[in-house]
RNA sequence: GGCGCCGUACCCAAGUGGCUAAGGGAGAGGUCUGCAAAACCUCGAUUCAGCGGUUCGAGUCCGCUCGGCGCCUCCA
């Protein structure tokens, strides 16, 4: 069974959905405003890794990712560029799933844009608002925090006392309290706003997060993720929002995964170390590679972001795909032996025992790697036979249903390329060794890498990363 | 200033009280090879930033010191 760290709670707990065999799944999504970073993607990432094993591990999976389509960013990058706010939003939202494609996370079930449910938005500020957590000023509407006594369960924090009157922000909306939040922003002069029950205007920040998870997961869901910069506020208001209106409990289990940083460095543009996905593929990183990388650490753990981790993930996908291209050449029908069996079951265990405390990833790597030495060990004594070989790549395959980090099926060798193989060796048989390098190496720049064995030539794709510079 | 995380071999990184401290990368040696590359195998920390403490026993718990990072601003 699977145990999951809550935030909640600060301890790893069992995890126990709310209907049995089903988890409701709501993933805090990307503000549209710009190309998303790689810190960014470690967050989908792990909620695509998250999704992927609640699935392997027999449960149908309900995943809500929301798209935050206005707030001030997006507002006014569209007005600097003259788009309306919705052109602006839907070019970066397409560009948002066309980098999810690129590193291979599959789509939510539901993708709701914030802008959609404005409706849904209001309804539940009216709530708030007969209920009496909220107050007007100048035609916003705020939430009370003094209202509610769970303010502060989530990030424990201690709001009860004085009201910390010193700091914080203006935010160019009045409140009482500078802990309160907007619901309900008044229209500003040039800004998008909607005309609603509640005034002209647009959502706060933290609303639509509570309008749109119960909407589609209910009044109470099972899975709430975001990155760990989440927790306060934005996690914060949505569980004050959703429990005042609701009266029952938001979400159960809280999922927060640690920050990134590269090379050893908080990610910002000024220091000029700002990465998005975009940069990295451009420079001819695989995209598997990266995504090895944001998963081969620890969720809860920062993860420092380099190019030379970025080589050493190529490599260890290398390691597994290196083998499945033997293992491929070598698999048939017969039955594996019961010993290659055994140690596959094995290895099944101890990577979803790995998975389950707290989806140790490292560790489950490490079960995979260990699997593959042990194939290969028996490969070089002759012993792996066609079954084991054939259950070897199941049990590959399957893992990588969860990692998702493998290239799959071997690509069809261009005609040409075949013919040049060929040449080669017909240049071997003549012990033609100059021509025969020659024709490797051209190949090697063409990112066709051969290599001889006892039973012929093999050729595959060179490694994704890109060459030494 | 307040709060928190981290410091394990050359690099990345599991392990949170008890068999010989996972795994990957790099490196070295070997096998194979016409050769080189590749591939595969083997090797690799008497030791877990430092000091002190608790314990029969600590990388794992407690305290202090040093070092790195993050949050406290509508940043994943």
């Amino acid at each position: 069974m699977l145990r999951i760290y809550n935030t909640l709670s600060n301890t790893e707990e069992e995890f126990r959905p709310i209907e049995e065999g089903v988890v409701r799944f709501y993933a805090c999504g990307p503000t549209v405003y710009n190309y998303a970073h790689i810190g960014n993607f470690r967050t989908f990432v792990f909620q695509d890794l998250l999704r992927r094993y609640l699935r392997y591990s027999g449960y149908q999976v309900l995943h809500v990712m929301n798209i935050t389509d206005v707030d001030d960013k997006t507002i006014q990058n569209a007005r600097a560029q003259g788009m309306s706010l919705r052109d602006y939003t839907t070019r970066y939202t397409e560009a948002f799933l066309e980098d999810s494609r690129t590193l291979r996370i599959a789509p939510p079930d539901v993708m709701p844009r914030a802008t959609d449910h404005i409706p849904e938005m209001v309804a539940l500020i009216l709530i708030l608002e007969e209920k009496g957590y909220t107050y007007r000023k100048d035609g916003s509407v705020y939430f009370n925090i003094a209202r509610f006594d769970g303010y502060g369960k989530l990030s424990k924090t201690d709001f009860s006392g004085a009201q910390a009157g010193a700091s914080v922000d203006t935010d160019k909306y009045d409140k009482a309290n500078a802990r309160d939040f907007v619901l309900w922003k008044a229209r500003k002069e040039g800004e998008d706003f909607w005309e609603t029950e509640l005034g002209p205007g647009r959502p706060g920040w933290h609303i639509e997060c509570s309008a749109m998870s119960m909407k589609y997961l209910g009044e109470t869901f099972d899975i709430h993720c975001g990155g760990i910069d989440l927790v306060f506020p934005h996690h914060e208001n949505e569980i004050a929002q959703s429990e005042c209106a609701t009266g029952r409990p938001f979400a159960r289990y809280w999922v927060h995964p640690e920050f990134l940083i590269v090379e050893g460095e908080k990610m910002s543009k000024s220091l000029g170390n700002f990465l998005t996905l975009r940069d990295l593929t451009a420079q001819g990183y695989a995209p598997e590679a990266i995504r090895y990388l944001l998963l081969s650490v620890h969720y809860r753990k920062q993860l420092n972001f380099t190019m030379d981790g970025l080589h050493q993930a190529a490599a260890a996908i290398d390691r597994l795909e290196d083998f499945l291209l033997r293992a491929r050449e070598k698999a048939s029908d017969e039955a594996p032996t019961p010993e290659f069996k055994a140690e596959a079951a094995a290895a099944r265990v101890r990577f979803r025992e790995a998975m389950d405390s707290d989806i140790n990833t490292s560790a489950a790597l490490a079960a995979l790697f260990d699997f593959v030495r042990a194939a290969n060990q028996r490969d070089s004594r002759g012993a792996l036979t066609g079954g084991d070989a054939r259950l070897a790549i199941a049990f590959l395959e399957e893992v990588d249903g969860v990692f998702n980090i493998l290239r799959g099926r071997p690509e069809i060798l261009d005609e040409e390329i075949a013919r040049q193989i060929e040449a080669r060796q017909e240049a071997r048989r003549r012990r033609d060794f100059a021509e025969a390098d020659r024709i490797r190496d051209q190949l090697l720049a063409e990112g066709i890498q051969l290599e001889d064995t006892r039973e012929g030539v093999r050729w595959k794709r060179s490694a994704g990363a890109p060459p030494v510079k």
